[in-house]
DNA sequence: ACCTATTTGTGCGTATGTATC
DNA sequence: AGATACATACGCACAAATAGG
């Protein structure tokens, strides 16, 4: 790949606009004759750049409408370092959260057994809406033993950030042993947190964050918007 | 772990069963009264057991009705060797396929993309229905380069797999480069093939498989229904 | 609409072995 | 040794939901 015609260069230069958000998605791009004269080339040669990047599914044409950027999909890299942070600011995009609820509670027999506690025992509850550029795209759920972090709960209110209330706990790294995927269609309360229609496919991610020395720390359970979110398995990422 | 309790045993020998298909997914199992009988213990004793089934998401409960075997969620392996036939038949069961064509078309954009051809090359079209034991549980469709293996269509026909098929065409062996994966609603004719309802949640993947030297070999789209399928990423798949 | 047998869900009591303080 | 706690296992009774007539 790489090689420097000049169709490739403006798709580049197209596709990092709109990875860095000057083409907001879903918005209408300038003209292909505007284009061709931003750029001085002829209008067919803007036409072959666009067409390349209408291919990897990042824009969309209407004749006689114009060319829009498509709802970009945010890739989630499957891999043993997942950070939401971390994954979204390296595509070029601000990530958020609304924090919905720090709480304790008694786990549930899936998070008692993936985090080998007993009946009844108590676990934090972190749960939100991750976000991206103000778009929701996500609703989170983890489960912390309690017991073996006292003070998680309150670290979770004040950094609201997983990885640093772990290692105020004395957790320097940690890494994604076990990732389980299935579909699954919001319900209202799901539609609602994440502005859309009851009915909308989900991802469904059931995750176990473990120490070092794989000992399970967190159970996770995420509901991915799936027309905003693509999970990405051993890939390059290309076609984002 | 691992102490011979009597309700760790009967749970294990009941989740045997279930595995073997002797108490069939969907299936009512005998009431706690006849387990107790039959392995001679009290029914709190059965019902320790079952409840251990029902955390790990193998049997729900329903009062006055029973307790039924889970849909069990055949899980898929995301790794750098992925074969249909082999995971399933690895987990005990049967897989089997309907092949709906094996055609010559005109590579669309992201065939032709993904597996680096030129405008308009041909592709061998390999798609059908996936089943595990009788049941349909996706729909895959695979794109090759029909000119890199001129008789890979005949092959497909005759050997109704994708490995063999290869072999045949001097592809000893290849691996899952990538995965891409979301979330969709099945439309009609998903429905019908796969026998749910429109609507319903189907994970879809995208991927590439390639030869040892990481050239793209072939172009998969499945669509998975996310009732039966979860698909796994570094996991001992513990909860099946 | 009703009754009835079946089946799960729940509560309480008893006893035993094992580990811990 | 004694006291305490806990998990296992059994027995009985009743409530609540279901399925079938």
């Amino acid at each position: 790949m790489a090689e420097p015609t000049l169709w490739t260069t403006i798709a580049q230069e197209i596709e990092k606009d709109i990875s860095a958000q000057i083409f907001r998605s879903g918005t209408k791009l300038p003209s292909e004759s505007e284009f061709a004269h931003r750029f001085g080339v002829n209008r067919h040669t803007v036409r072959k750049a666009l067409a390349h990047l209408a291919d990897k599914d990042l824009v969309w044409s209407k004749r006689g409408a114009g060319v829009f950027v498509t709802g970009v999909k945010s890739s989630y890299r499957l891999t043993q370092r997942v950070r939401f942070s971390e994954t979204i600011r390296a595509s070029g995009r601000h990530p958020s959260r609304d924090i919905l609820g720090v709480s304790l509670q008694a786990a549930s027999p899936d998070q008692a057994r993936v985090l080998g506690l007993g009946d009844g025992a108590l676990v934090h509850i972190f749960h939100g809406v991750s976000k991206i550029d103000g778009h929701p795209v996500a609703l989170f759920q983890s489960a912390f033993d309690a017991t073996k972090f006292p003070d998680l709960g309150t670290h979770l209110q004040e950094m609201r950030s997983v990885t640093q209330a772990l290692k105020a706990c004395g957790v320097d790294d940690y890494k994604r042993t076990s990732t389980e995927i299935t579909a699954v269609v919001a319900d209202p309360v799901q539609a609602n947190h994440l502005r859309i229609k009851p009915g909308d496919p989900l991802l469904r991610t059931k995750s176990i964050n473990s120490d070092l020395e794989g000992r399970p720390i967190e159970r996770g359970l995420t509901f991915f918007t799936a027309d905003k979110v693509q999970l990405v398995h051993n890939d390059d990422m290309s076609s984002n």
